[in-house]
RNA sequence: GGGCCCGUAGCUCAGCUCGGUAGAGCAGGCGGCUCUUAACCGCAAGGUCAGGGGUUCGAAUCCCCUCGGGCCCGCCA
């Protein structure tokens, strides 16, 4: 027989066992409870080896580990508050119950105890047990006690055991889901509406990702996922809303590697009346108060520390251009030829195809040259119009756009314009966007441009990505380590 | 798309260089122990060495293919 049958065998039998004694081995609730960590606070009150007979404590969570000696037991148990030593005599549950009970708790199981705040010997903050509930049986076994689950494929697919054998890795999932909710704090204190936009469209636009393609069977038409928020969003200026925001997933059928997940989650917030200097104060704020925040919130996850104080500091501002020519050494980028520009990429390993346009070799010289280098909070402003096809042009430096990305630990964490509001120019680009990629793969949304007919204000529009973001406050090295369970090939 | 690396018990890992009966710890079983916290001590058990093919008297080990994963590079505004 297979180990894991044998071991899963076993553990049926303890349940057979308890439903023959007339116990239910999964019952419906155990009501009253506190956290573990009411009872450690309970017990750290004491002074050293009393007990307090005054109070009963109700706590449940999962058994970690198993102690046995002899008429004494020791287990742990864990629950979202912590861990918490059971203290578990023979004296205190009677023989009969003492013996049934050791001989059918496994680590992994379910258990709700009752009894009082107590020390161990040595001084362990203890529950001292009066008696016992199976809550759960686990059937079977959890990952090894001390090493915890190490094997990475298993992590992802099988995301709950590393979080019940992981307290960082649950530390860095809370972590993730505080920053949202401070975001979005944030923003509805600034003014902003939060909204929601169609996962689901005709055509996906916004950004130049491959989409996902699924079919709609009502309208018997081909529909897209969305690969970004922007469309939909600026209409709603047009509509008259002046600042919205929308916190959502965006699908994009590109490859998985450390900072890219085909589904990601992305913030997008649009302003109307304001440009994007408007919006560095805004980003510098938002992320000056995560910081501050996340060190009340989660002080102790690896990277907290880090992060908070250098985005307290504030960002740096780098010229694109200039920065381009700093780091590489090139003098009047701005001036080259597409064909210099060409030669210039391919020299620094990139080998995009030769007919790409000029911004597609700028971006590839800067991804060589100075993003590594972008390590602190950093903005990097005013790109070469050729880079950015959907931004407003610069009002005083020549053939650039008004544009920010800014980069924390060598890596974009978001990316902002002010926005293109000429409905003529923006159909032209579209046109020449859809010239470049070949019209039969790709549409434009049409109806987009007939909103901006209508007249959108001045404005100014800003992505962020959520999943980079909790990256940069968990010192996370992988996109994987920040999304709960990954795109994965079936196996 | 290219290169490199990994896959051995439920879990964590040795063994592979240089081919010779597959090992340990944790978890599980049995026994002991009334203060441990990676508890400890004793006994017994647990394997499709990712899958397939090849070389060989003999393959976890060498070779080829496939599957899954990781890292790097490239591509993907």
């Amino acid at each position: 027989m297979p180990e894991e049958s044998r071991l899963e065998e076993e553990r049926r039998a303890k349940v057979a066992r308890w439903r023959a004694e007339g116990r239910e081995p999964y019952p419906w609730s155990f009501p009253d409870r506190v956290g573990t960590d009411a009872v450690r606070s309970a017990a750290q009150a004491l002074a050293p080896g009393a007990d307090a007979p005054g109070t009963t404590y109700r706590v449940a969570g999962r058994v970690r580990a198993i102690r046995q000696h002899g008429r004494t037991t020791f287990a742990d148990l864990d629950d979202e508050a912590g861990e918490l030593q059971l203290l578990v005599r023979v004296d205190d549950l009677g023989e009969e119950a003492y013996r049934a009970w050791l001989a059918d708790l496994d680590p992994g199981d379910l258990i709700g105890a009752e009894g009082i705040a107590a020390h161990s010997r040595r001084g362990e903050p203890s529950l001292l047990v009066r008696s016992l509930t199976l809550l759960a049986k686990a059937i079977s076994p959890p990952p090894e006690k001390y090493h915890g689950l190490q094997d990475v494929e298993e992590r992802i697919r099988r995301r709950y055991l590393d979080l019940l054998a992981s307290p960082e890795s649950r530390a860095r999932f809370r972590a993730r889901s505080l920053l949202i909710r401070e975001c979005r704090s944030y923003l509805n204190d600034a003014g902003f509406l939060e909204v929601e936009t169609p996962v689901l469209l005709p055509v996906a636009s916004g950004a130049a990702a491959a989409p996902f393609v699924t079919r709609s069977r009502y309208l018997d038409e081909e529909v897209q996922l969305r690969i970004a928020l922007e469309l939909p969003l600026k209409r709603l200026l047009v509509g008259g809303f002046e600042r919205v925001f929308e916190l959502g997933r965006v699908f994009r059928n590109e490859d998985l590697d450390s900072i890219h997940s085909p589904e990601f989650t992305m913030l997008e917030a649009y302003w109307a009346y304001a440009d994007y200097h408007d919006m560095r104060r805004l980003v510098e704020g938002l992320y000056a108060h995560l910081g501050r925040r996340a060190l009340t919130l989660f002080p102790d996850v690896a990277g907290v520390r880090e992060a908070a104080e250098a985005f307290e500091r504030g960002f740096a501002t780098v010229d694109f251009l200039e920065e381009l020519e700093r780091t590489s050494g090139v003098r009047d980028l701005g001036s080259k030829s597409r064909e210099e520009l060409r030669e210039l990429a391919r020299a620094a390993g990139s080998s995009v195809p030769d007919d790409s346009p000029a911004g597609v070799f700028l971006d590839k010289l800067f991804e060589h040259y100075v993003e590594p280098g972008l390590t602190a909070p950093t903005f990097v402003v005013d790109h070469p119009a050729s880079t950015t096809p959907l931004a407003k042009r610069h009002r005083s430096k020549s053939g650039r756009v008004e544009r920010f990305e800014f980069y924390y630990r060598g890596f974009e964490l978001g990316n902002a314009y002010t926005e293109l509001n000429d409905p003529d120019e923006q159909e032209r680009r579209f046109r020449e966007q859809l010239h470049a990629r070949g019209a039969d793969q790709y549409a434009y949304d049409e109806d987009f441009v007939r909103a901006l007919r209508h007249g959108m204000p001045p404005s100014t529009g800003i992505g962020i990505g959520i999943d980079r973001m909790a990256m940069a406050f968990t010192a996370a090295a992988s996109i994987k380590d920040v999304i709960l369970f990954p795109l994965a090939r079936r196996r």
